[in-house]
DNA sequence: TTGAATGCAAAGGATTTGCAGAGGC
DNA sequence: GCCTCTGCAAATCCTTTGCATTCAA
């Protein structure tokens, strides 16, 4: 497959200008699109309308999402572009073994978050708007291999979230303290 | 409330002499049931039988545990200590809340573990069988910290799960390989 | 043509909820 | 006795599955 050159992501996945990207880009050298249709190949998959048209909307932003706001930026049923909800989590399914997407749990659903493309990093987790904010340390990479060799652990991937309260929230919460104390 | 005199937590909890507990209990001025009984007693909640009988089990370990691991515990149903699951799940948010308990993601289920009267730790999660291996790692919190400031950031907790394959399992899959060459 | 992929409807598993009766305090 | 707690049954939420049909190759 791969029928377009070969270039690199850098260019590609903000074209929309979307919030949510905080990190740069990590230099590739397929797009994510090119790269599905390889895994597909390699497997006798086929590309269908509905694998691309959630390709296509799954890299149009770096946003973390989850399966229902996945579908709610898709077409209606039945209009052009509709994917059923059992084929979007077929689909995500496929795109996390695809290597293009990393799969995490949140509050007791599966959260998703661009992999091929971008770069390691963990998460700050807002519990009062929810919001994620990722953030990179190279420490960490030390602690992993310390604490593997001491276990004899042969380590895969790992998963931090920092949870408590991001900045505006925190304003907001002064705003309001000062209003009571007012009273 | 806290009818008995105060202790430190160290001699109690492992008396069974189970598994699961890695690491050194933390001095604490007052038993589980002490703390909960406080906490019950402060919100005008009530000491039942199904909540001391649940308080007692979970505090007779330090495993991890799922709702369900928990239930399979309890005496069947028509038996004495008998409690129904909506109460399990009811009682084990009392224990997270009353700061006895912490609870986190992991594959799609939640997991507890004890909070009070537990040092602070990580987790090492086997993908191939399941276990999770406690580990303590210090660095972590220079982590949290620089973060933090950089992103204004107010942290209240964390949770870091490295995923892989723990020893036995890494030579579980050394000997399956001999014998494929064995072939 | 032919087998893979989709959509539908329905199942599944974990967790939560409404409510009438039981039981702490 | 009052009001909280429990157990039951049913609901909810997210996700997966079986199957007939559609469609990419």
């Amino acid at each position: 497959m791969s029928s377009s050159p070969p270039e690199t992501l850098e260019a590609k996945p903000n074209d929309s200008g979307e919030p949510g990207s905080s990190l740069a880009p990590v230099r590739v050298s397929l797009t994510p699109q090119q790269r599905f249709g390889d895994y597909l190949q390699s497997r006798g998959m086929r590309s269908t309308q509905q694998r691309q048209m959630l390709l296509k909307l799954v890299f149009s932003g770096h946003e973390h999402f989850d399966a229902d706001q996945l579908v709610d930026r898709l077409p209606a049923k039945g209009q052009p572009g509709y994917v059923s909800r059992p084929t979007v989590y077929r689909t995500l399914a496929e795109f996390v073994d695809a290597g293009l997407l990393r799969k995490f749990e949140l509050e007791g659903r599966s959260v998703y978050e661009h992999d091929y493309g971008y770069p390691q990093h963990d998460h700050l987790h807002c519990t009062e708007c929810g919001s994620l904010i990722e953030f990179q340390c190279d420490a960490l990479s030390d602690i992993k291999s310390k604490v593997a060799s001491e276990h004899g652990f042969q380590v895969r991937s790992h998963r931090l979230i920092i949870s408590g309260v991001c900045q505006p929230c925190r304003k907001k919460r002064r705003r309001v303290r000062r209003k009571v104390d007012r009273i």
